[in-house]
DNA sequence: GTTAAAAAGTGAAAAAATTCACTGATAAAG
DNA sequence: CTTTATCAGTGAATTTTTTCACTTTTTAAC
């Protein structure tokens, strides 16, 4: 199935309120209120539910659990994948700590930096490492997903460490854009291209 | 001027680009290495562009520091904005130190936290303050971004406050979309949805 | 049991975005 | 001074994405 990035976008949007709706114990979920969580109107949302190509008509709308399952087994949501984090900075830290990637399905089961004096000082229950031993660790664990939160120099030079080390995927919060193969897949946050985004918009809209 | 999402985030990645390279010193870029950079093809950049007007032919390619510029005065870039922190935890603290910001031409002038304790234990250069007095500061310093980095639950309730305080658009690294008049800019920066975005590509690849 | 209402499914139409093919301009090379 | 290569500009064609209009299903109400 080949699919486009907006529609992957908003199937992860979906997929994650879908999540909260169940968390909260609610059943019932129509196309309107999934395009209002999801940010788009509830004829794209049914066109993209629509990819599961089971019917499933019900005035109340879907199903909030069998919707998640068969979202989640569709697109490969379900399986708990393994993550790790190079750079432990403030912003690395913070990601190390944040608890909410283990409830969502992604484990961070270590962190690298090359400072061995910063790896030292660390008070955190997630396994740290130098650099130079990443390469073991990923491979040991089956890290899939590397996320980058070095300085901004670094940022390649890492990435090409984590694509020999096998991960698959990478997200990197350089604001730099990486060079990576075709096969690895690749995302960044850039903090200021995201305020800028919100800066164009609001001036261009007053005129 | 009307301008898709898509073309903003561009416009957004190849000024950033451009920035980079003007303060490395480098004089031209073609369409090529914008596309590379900013993730499109050298005609969407070349469209892009053309939104400016004027044609600067040269087989060199474009001049950075003018494209850098015509682009920033007309989408907006050039200003300098003033924007606050609310909630002042790992993620919060992080971002308020992140210096990039100022060199992008963002100044975070201000924190702001519930707990009164976490103010007084903060060691920050930024001033920081209770959530009680986020109104006054936003008027009185003319703040017009909003960085949200509060727990889920609160999230709704600080967008709000910011709202009636007068800040023109919201970036929130809240998982759960938030509520906002159409006037006012929002964007969302959600960890768990960016991994699961590269997930579902790289899965989706295998097959 | 019949009717009405609510909501999803879906092929077709419309809109939007991207790519292409070609033109024109510039600068370097000979 | 002419030629050639490089690169941007742009209207048209194509492709992709979204929206619409209508159908079908289900459930609740009377």
């Amino acid at each position: 199935m080949k699919l486009s990035n907006p529609t992957i976008e908003r199937i992860c949007k979906i997929f994650g309120y879908l999540d909260l709706l169940d968390k909260k114990g609610i059943e019932f979920v129509s196309s309107r209120e999934l395009a209002k969580a999801s940010g788009a109107t509830e004829y794209t949302v049914r066109k993209d539910i629509s990819l599961l190509g089971a019917s499933r008509h019900d005035r109340k709308g879907y199903k909030v659990k069998i919707l998640k399952t068969e979202l989640g087994e569709t697109f490969h949501l379900n399986k708990k994948r393994k993550a790790c984090i190079v750079g432990l900075g403030r912003l690395g830290t913070a990601l190390l700590d944040y608890e909410k990637f283990q409830e969502d399905g992604f484990e961070i089961v270590a962190g690298f930096d090359r400072s061995i004096n910063k790896i030292e000082r660390l008070c955190t229950h997630i396994d740290v490492f130098p650099v130079s031993s990443l390469a073991e660790v990923i491979a040991q664990r089956g890290i899939e997903l590397g996320i980058i939160a070095v300085p901004q120099e670094s940022a390649q030079e890492v990435a090409d460490k984590l694509i020999e080390a096998g991960v698959k995927g990478i997200l990197s919060f350089s604001p730099e854009k990486i060079n990576v193969p075709k096969d690895i897949m690749y995302l960044d946050i850039d903090f200021t291209s995201s305020l800028r985004f919100i800066a164009v918009k609001f001036s261009m809209g007053e005129g």
